[in-house]
DNA sequence: GCACATAAACCGTCCAGACGGTACAGTCAA
DNA sequence: TTGACTGTACCGTCTGGACGGTTTATGTGC
């Protein structure tokens, strides 16, 4: 009984209906990375997710909380993975950066886009991806200055960013072997640097 | 012969009303990079470029053609600059990649924002970027494949694309500084390649 | 164990405004 | 005369979102 309302109090403030947000948020993903960010209108969340307007505007009250909880998610997926992997080295007082790369790597998904959310933020308000440039600036500061060689560090993300980016405007310009070719040489460069 | 013709290409064969074009195709960029791509409407254009909505459309029908042209008007810009650059290293049998990296790093303009036409055709019509996508695909395969190697002159590119694109989304988190070097230290690596 | 209260989750419609685009009459310099 | 515009009025469609209604889950008093 008191595990029970513990559990039931612990569990589900944050998410009380888990898979509804995130349906929804994955549709919206969907759409951008289908129709382009114009597209992205509250009706066709409404159609590819499923659910009804209300629905959806339960969730989500207006479209600007819809962006700012795409962007929010891109943001803590991210933030989980990279920090883990951090996290991870530092306890086997690994090289940092060689792991972070390794993590932005694996965190493609293979079908929503998982940066839709910044070009659809950045399309209707780019203030939205001040929290996104907040965090990134904090990565850059705390992995990457302190490397042996910022500047290298630097490249290497800004390379991550490239293919992300190419993926985003679906300009694949970069095939499946080349893909892997980069990221597993922008490791290996990673790693090489704290030789 | 060949002055004339690449004078007649740079000039006036494509324009015969210089100014009033590339103004409208400026304020695009401008509302673009300011308010974000889902801004772009024909009435925000014709604010931005002082014209009447008559006067916008009556040098681009409908939308879809002011798109069109901005993406044009982008391939172009960048591809008189490469294509200079490497002829120019050939005529010296200089390296073409350090050539090509450096002609992309002169390309930003201050202002207004080269790849806003990127964002504004993605958002609206991402068949617009066929174009733009067969042009790189192009230039990687011309210059990055036969390089001595082409994973790491593929890194130069996306790097710069990453930076390209950090800008386009107004997620400045490299400073001048950093940019700067990370531009030197680009063509230093492509320099080196072929050494 | 049952009636009831309450809120969360969700549905479907309606509307004002924005948007792309049309139409057309007029201006003005070359 | 013609090309390059201006200015205004207008139309059909799309969009965000307000609103009121309905179902479902949870708990509470008895």
């Amino acid at each position: 009984m008191c595990i029970a309302t513990t559990m039931s109090k612990l569990m589900p403030p944050i998410e009380n209906k888990p898979n509804t947000r995130e349906a929804i948020l994955d549709a919206a993903e969907t759409v951008v990375g289908r129709d382009g960010s114009s597209r992205l209108t509250i009706d066709a969340v409404v159609v590819e997710s499923g659910y009804s307007k209300g629905g959806v505007l339960y969730h989500f009250p207006n479209k600007t909380a819809l962006l700012a909880a795409m962007v929010d998610r891109m943001v803590e997926g991210i933030t989980v993975k990279i920090d883990g992997a951090r996290s991870e080295a530092e306890d086997k007082s690994a090289p940092i950066l060689p792991a972070i790369i390794s993590a932005m790597v694996h965190h493609r998904k293979p079908d929503t886009n998982v940066s839709s959310a910044l070009l659809a933020a950045s399309a209707e308000q780019p203030e939205l991806l001040d929290s996104a440039r907040d965090y990134i600036e904090k990565i850059v500061a705390d992995a990457v200055s302190p490397a042996p060689d910022p500047i290298l560090g630097l490249i290497a993300f800004l390379a991550m960013d490239g293919l992300h980016f190419s993926d985003l405007l679906g300009l694949h310009y970069v095939d499946d072997a080349q893909r892997e070719a980069v990221q597993s040489r922008l490791i290996q460069m990673m790693t090489e640097m704290y030789a």
